[in-house]
RNA sequence: GGGGGUGCGCCGGAGUAGGAGAGCCGGGCCAGACUGUAAAUCUGGUGUCUCUGACUGAAUAGGUUCGAGUCCUAUCACCCCCA
């Protein structure tokens, strides 16, 4: 494999060209690419590890790099936010400097935990409010404040604030939520453009298509996303229930829909099946709690099937 | 050798001053779940059988009693004290 150059700390913007699209597969929509960031290059198609807290749950950074070759991992807004707090990562010089971290991160705007935690939060037009998961104290995200603490944070990739939709989801709230989702994005967009990255390199803002499990939805949504021609595309309001089929159905249409030179970012899926048969769809990024969170579950996956690894039978 | 105490589930603990147990809590084990992480978490199972219901079961063997895990006798095992 090939090992992703290195440019720490690059004070020049790499310019609109961050993605070389080096081929596709003529027998599916398979493509690979080279992503361009400031903190290094990355091999699409590409697999993230989720490290929600700032790190990637029970594997040391030096596994991450040296053994499981992680390109570029995730962090999460609303987490980060809360705990340790966004003025302790900024003291530090942001989230590479916190967790000495020096390839390429992204984050998450806080949007799933709009799905996640949705029994303590409140949604309106302005933003949301969101009860802490940990003292229950109040909180109020907005797409300008997710923009700002994700300045501070100083990922890579920054994610547009979204709502992630639930499973099954009925058409009018689809409707309401996406065409929400779609005005939060401009925001986020006028506020990205109106900030700089805080410390000396661009931050990319990837906008997200919702839609549900509609098929007219996503291709509006994802014709609306595509209009506003940022560097790359995500997909979300995937992965939260709805059959493979559904999944796969969606997924294939919004790849139709984005542009073919940008890459596309498939949110929170998925297991090894599905992120083969997202790959062979057009999708270029991923990024799933399953494997860390598996892991720590005692649950492997091998050639012959799963296996749960704290049962008797597999002791010596 | 003498005295005292304790014995039920795979393990540990709780409980029972004769009156409803396949039965409390924890662990273990077995199975399942987990998809932009409120998750090293959660759910179910864990005596036997011909399984919508039965049967057996409180160290072992007897006894008292309408009724015994509980009381009595003997035996066995373990723990404590004395010699």
């Amino acid at each position: 494999m090939r090992k992703a150059s290195r440019s720490i700390g690059a004070k020049e913007d790499v310019g609109s060209n961050h993605f070389d699209l080096l081929g596709v597969d003529p027998s599916s929509k398979a493509r690979a690419g080279i992503l361009h960031l400031p903190h290094g290059d990355v091999e699409t198609p590409i697999f993230m590890p989720v490290g929600t807290a700032g790190t990637v749950k029970a594997v040391h950074q030096q596994e991450l790099k040296d053994q499981v070759g992680a390109q570029i991992i995730l962090g999460n807004t609303y987490h980060l936010y809360l705990r340790p707090g966004t003025e302790v990562i900024q003291k530090a010089g942001g989230l590479h400097k916190f967790n000495n971290w020096n390839l390429p991160m992204l984050t998450d705007s806080g949007g799933y935990q709009v799905y996640s935690l949705s029994k303590q939060r409140k949604i309106k037009e302005e933003g949301v409010k969101f009860r802490s998961h940990i003292d229950g104290s109040l909180h109020v995200f907005t797409p300008e404040s997710a923009i700002d603490i994700q300045r501070k944070i100083g990922a890579d990739i920054i994610m547009a604030f979204d709502e992630c939709t639930p499973y099954p989801c009925e058409e009018k709230y689809a409707t309401k939520s996406m065409h929400l989702t779609h005005r939060w994005l401009d925001r986020c967009l006028t506020h990205h453009e109106g900030t700089t990255g805080l410390y000396g390199y661009d931050q990319i803002l990837a906008p997200i298509v919702q839609g549900s499990t509609y098929p007219h939805l996503r291709k509006q949504s994802a014709e609306y996303i595509a209009s506003k021609e940022m560097p790359i595309n995500a997909i979300g309001g995937l992965s939260v229930g709805e059959p493979h089929e559904e999944m796969y159905a969606m997924t294939s249409l919004v790849c139709d829909t984005l542009p073919q030179d940008k890459p596309r970012y498939l949110m929170g899926v998925g297991t090894p099946a599905n992120i083969l048969e997202c790959i062979s769809l057009g999708i270029d990024m991923f990024d799933c709690v399953l494997p860390t969170r598996n892991a720590r579950h005692g649950l492997l996956y091998t050639s012959r099937g799963i296996v749960h690894i704290r049962n008797e039978k597999w002791k010596q």
